[in-house]
DNA sequence: AAAGATTTCAACCGCAGTCTT
DNA sequence: TAAGACTGCGGTTGAAATCTT
């Protein structure tokens, strides 16, 4: 592919679109610019005449798409927390594939990265297991995996019937006056800063490990001053991810011994 | 080192509901 | 009330990144 597709977001089909009047494809660092601007200045919605007035060849779904899933403040990116698989699995045993109504429950976590990861991870996990994600089957093994070396036993997602938000069982019995609102509040505030909240946006932006986005008064948000990719920092420590191959993977020592962290 | 396979995730599409005129 | 515009949601796609052979 020509390079100037990824790094300006010059599709193959560009002079089409420009024929057309409007661009699709990868968002350029110039059009991210433009749209942050503009909803800083105005506020969120009406997003045909942001796009319009903001000066981009772009539709009003393509620039809402944007700003929610990657401009907004305060998105978090980087790896689901062991927390937040919890959390998922829960609600959508309760709410299948409501994923707006989920993502409502994770703070920062947009739908499409949790309808992502229900897709790639947890869709992968029932396949290996031979059972639908849906399946007693499947329920009932997130339910009961044990781990002998922890002394910790974890029942996972699946209250079917109740209806508090939270599942009462869903966290092993560690502290008596720990909630779970609690535990992922301290989780937000201290334990995402090892998956950043606020990581750099796209890998396109970055060039030789260091953040190439302009330091200028056009971004609002602050997370490229720190010129760090976090992206790969804790690659592989929250259960599904790093695509284990068994259920050894999804709840791992690590895990458990983290969440009891949180939790004390 | 190279080729092929697999995974990931940003972005698009179509539909349905809501709002405006 | 009807029609068109706008918005939000869930499903799907496809290219880049990563892994495997």
């Amino acid at each position: 592919m020509d390079p100037r597709v990824r790094e300006h977001g010059l599709a193959s089909t560009e002079t089409e679109e420009q024929d057309m009047g409007t661009r699709k494809g990868p968002w350029t660092i110039e059009e991210d610019s433009l749209l942050a601007h503009y909803i800083n200045n105005h506020g969120e919605g009406h997003w045909n005449t942001a796009a319009r007035c903001a000066g981009l060849n772009r539709t009003g779904k393509s620039c809402r798409l944007r700003w929610l899933n990657y401009l907004r403040p305060n998105v978090r990116r980087g790896n689901i927390t062991l927390q937040e698989q919890l959390l998922i699995l829960q609600l959508h045993s309760r709410w299948g594939n409501r994923w707006s109504k989920i993502a409502q429950q994770l703070p920062g976590r947009t739908d499409n990265e949790i309808k992502n990861y229900w897709r790639t991870r947890v869709q992968k996990q029932a396949k290996q297991l031979k059972c639908d994600v849906n399946s007693k089957q499947f329920r009932d093994t997130m339910r009961t995996p044990t781990y002998h070396s922890s002394q910790i036993d974890i029942p996972v997602a699946a209250s079917e019937s109740g209806s508090d938000l939270i599942d009462p069982n869903i966290l092993p019995d560690i502290s008596g006056s720990c909630t779970f609102s609690d535990s992922l509040d301290a989780q937000v505030s201290s334990g995402s800063d090892l998956t950043h909240s606020q990581n750099p946006p796209s890998s396109h932006y970055m060039q030789n490990g260091s953040c190439s986005y302009p330091e200028n008064d056009s971004v609002p948000w602050g997370w490229y001053e720190h010129g760090v990719d976090m992206q790969g920092v804790d690659e592989g420590r929250y259960g599904l991810i790093g695509g284990g191959d068994s259920m050894e993977n999804f709840w791992n020592e690590e895990d458990i011994w983290f969440l009891h962290q949180q939790l004390m």
